[in-house]
DNA sequence: ACAGTTGCCGAAACCGGTTTCGGAACTCAC
DNA sequence: GTGAGTTCCGAAACCGGTTTCGGCAACTGT
């Protein structure tokens, strides 16, 4: 029988309205705690709403509130998607935060540009959500001017405007100090002997790799070291594109004999590249990465690298987004944290000389 | 000045009636195809909409409608997550076919047991989607019997009750056919010449567990190979555990020249005993995993694999789901798709006989 | 020419909540 | 005992859509 039968009835607020005694409105005001409810109607009505299992109806609520209680998190799909691995603890953060407040998270993906405008648009019409997060921020971010445009709160999970305070007037976000790793881990090779010390970059498109990169230059400042441009290469993508620039650094006369990557998936191109030209991780070449994914714990040795917590991170976005819907002022909704250093077997003090390392790569790659 | 403004006022539905000098209810009827509005005015109707940019709010239709035109989607998180790596290309599918419908996804985590089951009763409670999509299918899974209970829609991302038909009833699901991949496997690995082939499955816990295991034996069947249980091990989790197993099973009097394993996490484990014990994969034992996920192709030498398309599972499940909400019969929305075997480098002929290997190991395990 | 259909649309109720407004009952001071 | 406040709640409007119902005009058949 009760083929489609549906959903069971729901109990609605007149149904507790009516098992009280009171009329609907007050019912209503009592859930949200006016002031014009006497403290013991309003602990009557919760208490009776609670054995009941009556909940609130979030989009017939929003009809006239116009809030849905719903974050919403847009993820830029690309080929190659560096953030893959850390998703599901991001999103855990982010759910776990909401569903704390009695929120929920739509999520939705786009490809950049215009697709990402029009997805956003459209969220933004059907109001399907009351603020958004937006991960993966660029240095000139379309996506902010938009919601910025329309009014509608956001927060970023990292910066804009590279370093250019105006960009960020008004603007909340959450990031993660990667300037501040690079510095330690050149201070850090720099402590185990290295003068020699390459960064591989990547695309300045993103405001965090010009952040981290400063971090490197201002390691090397710390250091005392001499900042020379040859043992930086920027706009690296990928682990294979890494790859080439780091047998770039290692084929220069005076290589390095440490190269900080970006991330995790750029220095695994060190990695590469020292097989491809018979060195040793951790013995002829330090590297130290940035983002701690799993891979790096996967290959030998173990990559040493900044890990990044993204469970703390999707629950703090999620937080301050709340309050910024809630009416706090943007500008204070914002939050710095550091990444951790996680050592593993590929940083140690330099067992060759930048020219006896010169040497061997030569020798090697005559073979 | 306009410093809380909000969002810039939104176009509604009394405002298209009022251009076209309409009543509101015949807009409404004319943008949902009601017979009984004529071609023209429906035509008229939606130009104008699209033209002033009008968009009916999901919840406000929700009100009366009782849908919200969002599919929820509830991911467990477990401490290892074998679904991390296809969480990207799988959501991009749910999200995009559901986008193309003019829906919206909502996502929750939770972890396994009562959490799972409080966070499914809130998101129906609160009416947050009209539809929910339920990875990860357990042999006996109690998401399914709430649901089922509540009479929400729901589809599954593999099947349940293990062979059990009746526990199907009017279910809905899709499924990568893992078992038909375990059974190519072996035939696979014998026509390569391999007359012991072992099988480190997974929890029997999981529903695909024991669907591949079927694979598996039927392989032996169909390959004409005697089935012998010392061969495979089951209830493996992730790598390390799965090293163990193959340990266990290459230390056998006759050893397996080739493991298939239930996933490639598991398939990997084959790879660190490999190495404990001094064989080459590829050479001294083949291995075959299943799922395609990137470490697979980052060592050495390459996994092969059976890769599973998740963006194409993705929207497959929304579609079906989409279509058990507009009243299709659950039972006829299923779909088996196949997984496509991806050649590494981890498969070949023999190298050493069983006894040759069984010699090899005791060798390198004195040492 | 007239009754019976049919096609097409307006009016109004409705969905489940929130919010405004006003008034009854109760205090308190004088 | 009366007027001015307070306290607390009910009544009703309202949010932006959907759906039911009924009626007008045009068409049909005889």
């Amino acid at each position: 029988m009760r083929q489609s039968a549906g959903p069971k009835p729901r109990v609605k607020i007149s149904d507790v309205a009516e098992a009280l005694g009171l009329s609907k409105g007050t019912v209503s005001r009592a859930m949200n705690a006016y002031p014009d409810i006497s403290e013991s109607t309003q602990l009557r009505v919760r208490r009776t709403a609670e054995r009941m299992g009556y909940r609130p109806l979030s989009h017939a609520q929003a009809i006239k509130t116009g809030r849905v209680r719903a974050l919403a998190l847009v993820l830029e799909v690309s080929e190659y998607d560096g953030h893959a691995p850390f998703l599901t603890t991001f999103l855990s953060g982010v759910t776990e935060e909401a569903s704390d407040n009695g929120w929920t998270l739509t999520v939705a993906t786009a490809g950049a540009g215009k697709d990402m405008e029009e997805t956003l648009r459209r969220l933004m019409q059907e109001r399907k959500a009351d603020g958004f997060i937006l991960p993966r921020t660029r240095v000139n971010d379309p996506r902010v001017e938009l919601l910025r445009s329309q009014h509608v709160p956001h927060i970023l999970y990292g910066r804009t405007g590279y370093g250019d305070d105006f960009a960020q007037k008004g603007l909340s976000w959450y990031d993660i100090s990667g300037g501040r790793a690079m510095t330690e881990a050149v201070m850090h090779l720099a402590k185990l002997g290295h003068t020699r010390i390459g960064f591989l970059g990547s695309r300045v498109e993103y405001n965090y790799a010009l952040l981290r990169r400063d971090g490197y230059l201002n390691g090397l400042k710390r250091a005392g070291l001499p900042h020379d441009p040859d043992l930086e290469i920027l706009e690296n993508l990928e682990t294979a594109e890494a790859a080439r620039s780091a047998v770039r650094l290692l084929h220069l006369p005076e290589p390095p004999t440490a190269i900080v990557g970006c991330t995790d998936l750029i220095a695994l191109g060190a990695y590469q590249a020292a097989e491809d030209l018979g060195l040793e991780i951790g013995q002829d070449l330090s590297v130290v990465g940035y983002d701690g994914i799993p891979r790096g714990d996967y290959v030998k040795p173990r990559l040493s690298s900044f890990h990044v917590d993204s469970y703390a991170a999707g629950r703090r976005l999620a937080a301050l987004l709340i309050r910024q819907i809630r009416g706090e002022n943007p500008e204070e909704l914002r939050e710095l944290a550091p990444a951790t250093f996680v050592q593993g077997g590929s940083d140690a003090p330099p067992r060759l000389s930048s020219a006896a390392l010169a040497k061997k790569v030569a020798a090697n790659s005559n073979s």
